[in-house]
DNA sequence: TGGAGATGTCATCGC
DNA sequence: ATGCGATGACATCTC
């Protein structure tokens, strides 16, 4: 049995009399029972909530973009990497379907923690004044304890975080917004008046939520022996065992709660009572529920916030996911590319992807001409082959198979299969009924409307050639052909389609893209803020183990001292204060009182 | 037949 | 100045 010690003061007046008090810490033990116990409890809570967490998420519909996604996968690459986003979308819905939709977390309003037990395990041993163990300060400033609770704390963290669990916004807000049945604030609260025994399991005059009040320190069990009012007496540390008569209750109001927060709590209680140790516990602990607070209210993880962060610089937004973007860029980027490096061989062939598109055959210049200018007139009417809706499909793989390469910028469903007909075929009576003019007209109906424009106009290449040379080559190229005017404007007009075209399938898919990475990203988020209230509940639960700790052990102090009649003080008039070097000072109640006003005030200021 | 989604096209802006 | 990509807006088509 590990036993730890504290130096006592006592401060009558003016003179400080230092003495020592040992006792063994078998709460120590208790506690950490008290805190295996709740961490199970924990667990199983949470263990509930992932079950609980339900229905609800159809609302990002991830299968149904992903089946979109599949289709469009086999029809468009092949095998590329398309949807490997869709893949962890798919993950993602697996992993967070589960969503709680109907309750918000809950946790046990009894806790746990057998703190009667203490009392029972501190033998009434060493009495000695020089045998100085630590009784407080090891305590509160962590040594034993706080490494279990810290490290049992990381465990149940890893287990939420391997639960990776969702909850849903409607869980968030029932923790937030706390009604008043819920169990948080009940679990907390305790009628002002409600006298403490320390037979009492001390877990039923839980602290709540730091916003409730301990009144345990009712007047009509203060009527304890007041010590002789003689000051500057040494403390007898006390053998006596009588802690339950003696400290049936005792204020610790301001001492487990800061001051602020204590506001209702001392009507009853006599004067206003002091926080000797709750700037201990609170300045620090509290500070951080309070970032951890802000955090949540700002629904931002720190490292979240600057994942977005980085992700969002990276480009400016609409291409965050450009690296990972499964088609987006390499669509355009791919068919640019391919049709540089094909370009080469691309003018080299444009003879002979001239010849034979020449071979499917030209009507008259005057027909052309005249079909251009309904056209840019009345604009273009339906054609109805869409075999092959250019999707991304790289051209340049097209322009390996001449009599393809239409099929690839086939978005000719806007022209009209009659003006197709009058400016493509020849007369009827030319016609020979056989299948390469079966052919041909099947050919005919994949042209896009610059396709139908180009044969008309006699364009001596390839649209695909128009459309994807880079500019150099685009211009070596139509210096080597006497074009006419009306040629050269349609050239130039085909290649700003075809590659706006392209660019606005980009900008389509770059926008999906976004779209579905901002939806994900409102599902980390709201993941991260599950996370973080639970996360919140667990401090706020230790926060009210320690508190239950340093009560215990305050009392045990306080009941063990006696003044020089061996009669134990009234802690209606005196009080423990904690100090920052891990003494322990007994002071007046009315120091104490003030002082916890001036710690009433810093916060305050603080927030200011 | 009207609505939603897909696609092409134009206009415009910025690099 | 020019080319080009990005994108909003609109038209058209398909389902």
């Amino acid at each position: 049995m590990r036993g730890v010690s504290c130096f006592l003061f006592l401060i009558r007046g003016d003179a400080v009399l230092p003495f020592s008090l040992s006792v063994t810490l078998a709460n120590i033990l208790t506690l950490k029972t008290c805190v295996t116990l709740d961490d199970i409890d924990l667990i199983d809570i949470l263990w509930r909530q992932d079950i609980d967490l339900g229905a609800g998420r159809e609302v990002f519909d991830y299968s149904h973009r992903q089946k979109e996604q599949d289709v469009d996968k086999e029809l468009q690459d092949g095998g590329e990497r398309e949807d490997t986003w869709a893949g962890e979308g798919a993950e993602a819905l697996a992993r967070d379907l589960l969503v709680d939709g109907e309750t918000g977390e809950s946790f046990p309003a009894q806790f746990p923690a057998d703190v009667s037990s203490i009392t029972e395990a501190v033998p009434s041993e060493s009495e000695s004044p020089t045998l100085q163990n630590s009784l407080l300060s090891p305590l509160l400033t962590g040594t034993e304890s706080p490494f279990d609770l810290e490290q049992q704390w990381q465990d149940l963290m890893s287990i939420m975080e391997m639960q990776a669990m969702e909850v849903n916004t409607s869980a968030s807000e029932i923790l937030y917004s706390a009604p008043p049945g819920d169990p948080l604030s009940t679990n907390y609260s305790l009628a002002p008046n409600t006298p403490i025994n320390q037979n009492v399991s001390l877990h039923q005059a839980s602290l709540g939520g730091c916003s409730q009040d301990f009144s345990l320190f009712s007047p009509e069990v203060e009527s304890i022996p007041v010590a002789s009012s003689s000051t500057l007496l040494p403390l007898v540390p006390s053998n006596s065992t009588s802690l339950n008569s003696t400290f049936g209750s005792t204020n610790l109001a301001g001492l487990f709660f800061p001051s602020q927060l204590n506001g209702t709590a001392n009507d009853t209680s006599g004067p206003e009572l002091p926080d000797p140790l709750g700037g201990l516990l609170d300045e620090a602990m509290l500070d951080e529920i309070s970032l951890m607070d802000l955090a949540i209210e700002e629904g931002f993880n720190p490292v979240q916030a600057s994942q977005l962060e980085e992700e969002f610089d990276s480009d400016s937004g609409l291409s965050l996911d450009s690296s990972h973007s499964p088609s987006s860029l390499s669509s355009s980027e791919g068919s640019s590319s391919s049709s540089s490096s094909s370009s080469s061989s691309a003018s080299s062939s444009a003879s002979s992807s001239f010849s034979e598109e020449g071979a499917v055959g030209y009507s008259s210049d005057s027909e052309t001409l005249d079909l251009e200018e309904a056209e840019g007139a009345v604009g273009y009417q339906p054609e109805y082959s869409k075999f092959c809706r250019m999707s991304y499909q790289d051209p340049s793989q097209l322009s390996c198979l001449p009599y393809l390469e239409h099929v690839g910028h086939n978005h000719t469903y806007n022209m009209a299969p009659s003006a197709l007909d009058s400016a493509d075929l020849p007369p009827p009576s030319t016609l020979k009924k056989g299948s390469k003019e079966k052919q041909a007209d099947f050919l005919d109906k994949q042209m896009s409307r610059d396709e139908h424009r180009a044969r008309a106009m006699k364009i001596p290449f390839t649209n695909d050639k128009i459309i994807n040379l880079p500019v150099e080559e685009f211009n070596e190229l139509l210096s080597k052909y006497q074009l006419s005017e009306a040629q050269l404007s349609l050239i130039r007009d085909i290649r700003r389609r075809g590659k706006n075209k392209m660019a606005a399938q980009n900008c389509r898919k770059r926008k999906l893209d976004t779209i579905l990475n901002l939806e994900r990203d409102v599902e980390d988020l709201q993941r991260d803020k599950a996370r973080l209230l639970r996360e919140k509940v667990e401090f706020l639960r230790s926060l009210r183990q320690m508190k239950q700790k340093v009560q215990s052990l305050y009392q045990e102090v306080f009941g063990r001292l006696r003044d020089e009649n061996g009669r134990p003080y009234s802690p209606s008039q005196y009080a423990l204060q904690y100090a920052g070097d891990g003494s322990v000072l007994l002071i007046p109640r009315t120091m104490a009182d003030q002082q916890a006003r001036r710690q009433e005030r810093k916060p305050k200021d603080r927030r200011k």
